[in-house]
DNA sequence: TAAACTGGCCTTTTT
DNA sequence: GGCCAGTTTA
């Protein structure tokens, strides 16, 4: 085993590690620092927490930390080991470690946990039984097998859904159980225990059979790898002297496990003779620094196993820790905070904590009542364009939500408002059939061990291989104990038609052959091949589908993507590629210099911040989540989640919510959230608060926060057949769009638009199909449209 | 074997 | 209201 490390087992500096007093930092590197960043800069031991509430600059005390342990020579780089939740924060963080430092980062790792398990995970593959070139099954790859595996043991009678066992093994694998350690503990003469327990065994079988890791997999078995080979273990806990991880309190089980496994000193038998690094008196070499940075109000992640106590009990697991709190702002107003301070006040059993800021005061927050999610995605539209032409950038706003779901309505607004936007995450590009299709034939051809990339491939396009034939192919795979793979070629001996044996003959050449290609050429020559040799564009050309044109040019984009990883990585080779795909997060995608309006999920907003940030659906049921409700703890977590997205605004928030949302096709009634109780009611001005929405702008305003738990009873009053009230609320908006072909308009023009009335247009930008017009509506105000589409006629 | 059709079920959040 | 799975029909 070889580092290419500078420097490795040795300490690069005469300051020892665990050393006492300020290290000679360049006062350079903490320019504008308060104390308590600066602190957090400077202080030196075995351990250090950093409580960094938001928005209280902690990026920039961990990379100014970091800079300064390289700049001091307390550490080469390639002894840094920094963990983000993100890919994108990891690489800005890189970026401003080699500002700081002038570029001297080379051989830091920064990745994020996943990242840097597989790249351990590709290194010692063969220790754990792995072939380096293992797949990595994302959640939607990992159902694909148990629903199979289900359907083959029938036990889906038992209450096995495809969720429910995905979500247990998850949750077993975060606390680092497998399928031995789950046998002991289970209940064998419950039935659907037993089935369980038969269907982790089976789909642990399966992955290993196919030379597959699922995500979970990725922390937990390097975590087993370190505690079944101490001497790969001490490898990395040489090499590593400071580990620093960000978002701490998001951390699960397992999480904490491969930090703790990280940070433990090295044996002296594990200790290189030669070594030239500090010893302790055993002489073995004591463990590694370990700085983590967390707020455990901003704990969002529970649902997948982090485990808040990581963060609250990391004194009693580091007994010699320092703990520094940051609670001075520097990201939002005093109003925004003073909202979100007493939002997150309601939660018990919290460490106290008070964000400040010097800002000022600012804007109030504006809130918002619409009579459907239509309505209320109109106005975060107007709002959008209001602030668009007072001068603010798209792309310094953002629009949040609780589920994915609610992108629709908003969608269609921004599309028929013409307001550029981007979906976070959404429904992803690696999500789409066909992209999943291409990738699929990447996958075997990088790990023809991978059965279930096989079974998708097979007859896509259509070869005529269908369930019978494959099934054949698996028995003959099964009596061998070989890969499905392998049976191809020995599809002659089976009995099947000539046909079919030709396709499938063809189809396992062509892989044999692509396969060949792999150690050397670069992917986007590999999936050139496979798309040529197997027709797949050109079948999906060849459909009358119009949808299978964009597909095909969806899969023509994964190409150029291919191209662009080459650019970036002149070396990377196709595992490289797929590797980086199968890590890409939601929050990855975003493009700060987009120029558009982002949409995304609460849960994606975490760590992120823009001037302006509209927080929709502010309602029972939606946040707090129905879900979220019978869970202990759950409504404290979705508390923390509106905390996270107050926080994330700079200068303006907007709190909006629906009187009626649709959900299964129909409309439901829905309530104010009970947070916005949390919010004093002198930080909000209410353009229409709940009580006004109901009145349709009588003389009734009940003020949202009048300080009795009865004030929602408005909505009990509601008549139960929301269709009637529909036609009652004038201006709610519909969100209808309409196909107007080469409809062109003038300024002058009176139109009649659906939702808005009557109006004249003031101006008309752009060319068709993109002409925008600048409607004045007679009682609406004035409205931006898409001529094409919206649903308007010429007067 | 593939396309067309029908009925059931859903919706938390994600690396 | 839309997606998926299972069934029917060519």
């Amino acid at each position: 085993m070889t580092f290419l490390l500078d420097g490795f087992d040795s300490d690069p500096g005469d300051s020892g590690l665990p050393s006492s007093g300020a290290p000679a930092v360049d006062e350079a590197l903490l320019a504008g620092l308060n104390p308590q960043q600066r602190e957090a800069v400077l202080h030196r031991g075995k351990a250090l927490l950093i409580v960094a509430g938001a928005g209280s600059g902690k990026t920039s005390v961990l990379t100014r930390r970091i800079a300064s342990l390289l700049q001091t020579r307390e550490a080469w780089p390639s002894q840094i080991l920094a963990i983000t939740f993100t890919n994108k924060a990891a690489n800005e963080m890189r970026e401003r470690v080699e500002q700081l430092v002038g570029g001297a980062a080379e051989g830091m790792w920064i990745s994020t946990f996943h990242s840097a398990c597989v790249r351990i995970l590709r290194r010692q593959a063969e220790a754990m039984g792995l072939k380096t070139a293992f797949t990595i099954y994302d959640s939607a790859d990992s159902r694909a097998l148990l629903k199979r595996i289900i359907k083959e043991l029938e036990v889906d009678t038992l209450g096995l859904t495809v969720p429910s066992v995905a979500g247990k093994i998850s949750k077993l694998k975060n606390e680092l159980s497998d399928v031995d350690s789950y046998a002991r503990s289970v209940n064998a003469d419950d039935p659907a225990d037993a089935a369980f327990l038969e269907v982790f065994r089976r789909y642990t079988e399966s992955l290993r059979r196919a030379n597959a890791l699922d995500f979970d997999d990725l922390i937990a078995e390097t975590v087993h790898l370190f505690r079944a080979f101490p001497e790969v273990a001490a490898l990395y806990q040489r090499r590593f002297r400071h580990i620093l991880v960000d978002e701490y309190q998001d951390t699960n089980h397992a999480q904490y496990a491969l930090i703790r496994e990280l940070t433990r000193p090295v044996e002296p038998q594990h200790v290189p003779a030669d070594t030239r690094m500090r010893l302790d008196a055993n002489g073995g070499i004591p463990g590694a620094s370990l700085t983590v940075v967390g707020d455990s109000d901003q704990s969002i992640y529970a649902f997948r196993g982090a485990d808040i106590r990581n963060i609250v009990e990391f004194e009693r697991d580091y007994p010699e820790a320092r703990v520094i709190l940051l609670e001075q702002n520097y990201r939002s107003t005093q109003n925004i905070l003073d909202a979100a301070n007493s939002v997150i006040a309601s939660n018990f059993d919290r460490q106290e904590k008070n964000l400040f800021t010097t800002a000022g005061a600012g804007d109030k927050i504006t809130g918002f009542t619409g009579y459907s999610a239509y309505d209320e995605a109109q106005f975060v539209a107007d709002e959008i364009q209001k602030l668009r032409e007072a001068g603010a950038a798209y792309s310094d706003m953002a629009v949040f939500f609780r589920v994915n779901s609610q992108t629709r309505a908003l969608e269609d607004i921004l599309i028929r408002s013409a307001i550029p936007y981007r979906i976070a995450g959404g429904t992803k590009f690696y999500e789409r059939a066909e992209i999943k299709d291409a990738m699929a034939y990447l996958v075997q051809v990088a790990n023809p061990a991978d059965d279930l990339a096989l079974r998708r491939i097979m007859n896509t396009p259509k070869r005529g291989i269908g369930p019978a034939t494959e099934a054949a192919l698996q028995a003959h795979a099964d009596r061998l104990g070989v890969p499905l793979r392998e049976t191809l070629r020995d599809a002659d001996q089976l009995g099947l038609g000539p046909k079919v044996t030709k396709a499938i003959i063809d189809l396992g050449t062509t892989l044999d052959e692509v396969e060949a290609m792999v150690p050397t050429a670069p992917p986007a020559d590999v999936l050139t091949e496979l798309i040529v040799r197997t027709g797949y564009v050109d079948a999906l050309r060849a459909t009358r589908d119009p949808q299978d044109e964009v597909r095909a040019e969806n899969v023509e984009e994964l190409l150029s993507f291919t191209k662009e990883f080459a650019r970036r990585n002149p070396e990377g080779r196709l595992i490289d590629f797929l590797t980086e795909v199968a890590l890409v997060a939601a929050a990855d995608e975003i493009d700060d210099a987009s120029g558009s309006v982002t949409l995304m999920t609460l849960h994606t907003a975490k760590g992120l911040e823009y001037d302006t940030v509209f927080l929709t659906g502010i309602e029972e049921d939606l946040l707090p989540h129905r879900m979220s409700a019978g869970e202990p703890g759950g409504i404290a977590e979705e508390r923390r989640l509106f905390y996270v997205g107050i926080t994330r605004a700079k200068k303006r928030l907007f709190l909006s919510l629906a009187m009626t949302r649709a959900q299964f096709g129909d409309t439901a009634v829905a309530m104010p959230s009970r947070f916005l109780q949390d919010v004093p009611g002198h930080l909000i001005e209410w353009r229409q608060s709940p009580g006004q929405a109901n009145s349709r702008g009588g003389t009734r305003s009940r003020a949202l926060n009048a300080p009795t738990r009865q004030r929602f009873s408005y909505s009990t009053s509601l008549p139960p057949a929301p269709n009637r009230e529909k036609r009652e609320w004038t201006s709610a908006v519909t969100g209808a769009v309409r196909d107007n072909g080469d409809l062109t308009l003038a300024p002058g023009d009176r139109i009649r638009h659906t939702d808005f009335g009557e109006g004249r247009v003031v101006d008309v930008t752009g060319t068709a199909p993109k002409a925008v017009a600048e409607v004045q509506f007679d009682t609406a105000g004035r409205k931006r449209l898409l001529i094409k589409i919206a649903p308007i006629e010429k007067l």
